[in-house]
DNA sequence: CAGAACTCTCAGCCAATTCTCAGGAATTCA
DNA sequence: TGAATTCCTGAGAATTGGCTGAGAGTTCTG
């Protein structure tokens, strides 16, 4: 297994360096963004163990990069938990996992192994709000880190609004992009799926991600509400 | 996530539809060029797949002609294998990515989804009053980085005067554009609506941004007031 | 094939918004 | 100063928009 670690801190970079191999990992070390992103380019990694402060690029960039060009090998990112940089961000430029600083290393390597496994299956990033998480590949969604089961329907409402977090989103707008272009069914179909959702992602939760915006539409809440 | 499958395969094309349905988008089918085009300009996708060889009008015509209108939304082509039409012709004419046939399923559907992930929005202008901020696509007021709420009509109200600030605006005006042009009710509406958008935009900012222009209309001052 | 899951329609309720109206305040002008 | 004009505003009526439960159709699944 070949593990690409892109790290700035020499010494944990040898650490990890170090480490990794005596679990039988062959390591290559990059020790700043544009070099990470070229080894990473180059060659066809098992894994990538990415660091998000680095000097030249930062690790949202190179993991952004390399899922735009069609790269998807297993990137573990490392997140510094000084509130700038988040986990939330890390998934959703395309990271599969992340791990915050400090961490134990038989973690990581517990991690490592897991991205390992599951390969690189082509695994688009996944979309966050808040503690509201859903993953269009894996067609799964969680909240809390609780799961929750959603209809088809619901499923693509919920994408959609995701996407455009944060925006007041018509209902006309919706019904085209969720529902056919040719549905000419009740609008209110909207309305109903609105608290439907609601009552799967916010209700139980005590939260208010989705908001009506009266006259205009429906508002999802970046911060999950 | 609405997507146009632009294909004159009929097999393919059914197996596209179904394909993708699956995964939770939103397809519309067309079965030639001229049919094509005329979707993609008439809805607005989320991404459209365009195979090159088509009936009536190509896919490299499709594509450009879109660019030309000004249409950037993401369009993925299928290029066939076979030397005549290729890669870079695709990506010259405004193409975001292609796929060459024979393609795996699993592997378009993760493109797709990269495509529709990085987006195509313009950004939309924002209109500035000193510190008001409107965004209209949004449907966002700020003041001091405070929001605002406001009811359809008042943000209608708002956005015109914005959008004239500095000019004075005469009450009949303000009816034709603001309120329905046959409006016939009572002209006095106007000045209600003015004391309602001063109580939400001026009063709790100690500001006078909505001025009276006695015996003519109003003006919003382009400093804020 | 039957039951379950899902999608959609519909109508009633409630609340936000829109609008009317009339009296009072401010301004203009003779 | 006083009358005419214009504007402001509070009260409340009328309208509209959004939410929801019930239930009918449709599709999936065992």
């Amino acid at each position: 297994m070949r593990v690409l670690v892109v790290e700035d801190e020499k010494r944990l970079a040898a650490t990890l360096k170090r480490g990794l191999s005596s679990e039988g990992f062959a390591v290559d070390v990059a020790l700043d963004g544009p070099q990470g992103l070229w080894m990473a380019r180059e060659h066809p990694y098992d894994a990538v163990v990415l660091d998000i402060m680095l000097p030249g690029i930062n690790g949202y960039k190179i993991c952004g990069t390399l899922r735009e060009e069609g790269n998807w090998m297993p990137i573990l990112m490392l997140t510094a938990k000084d509130g700038e940089y988040d986990e939330a961000e890390a998934l959703d430029t395309g990271a599969d996992d992340f791990l915050s600083k400090p961490f134990s290393f038989v973690v990581l390597v517990a991690r490592l192994r897991a991205l390992v496994r599951r390969g690189v299956r082509p695994r688009p990033s996944v979309l966050v709000a808040g503690d509201l998480r859903l993953d269009p590949a894996a067609r799964s969604c969680t909240r809390d880190g609780v799961d929750i089961a959603l209809t088809p329907r619901e499923f693509s409402l919920l994408e959609y609004l995701l996407r455009r977090a944060g925006e007041v989103v018509r209902k006309t707008e919706i019904l085209e992009h969720v529902w056919d272009y040719d549905f000419d069914g009740d609008p209110n179909i909207v309305e109903v799926y609105a608290g439907y959702l609601r009552r799967k992602i916010d209700v139980p939760f005590g939260r208010h991600a989705l908001e009506t915006v009266r006259g205009a539409g429906y508002c999802l809440n970046p911060q999950g509400g």
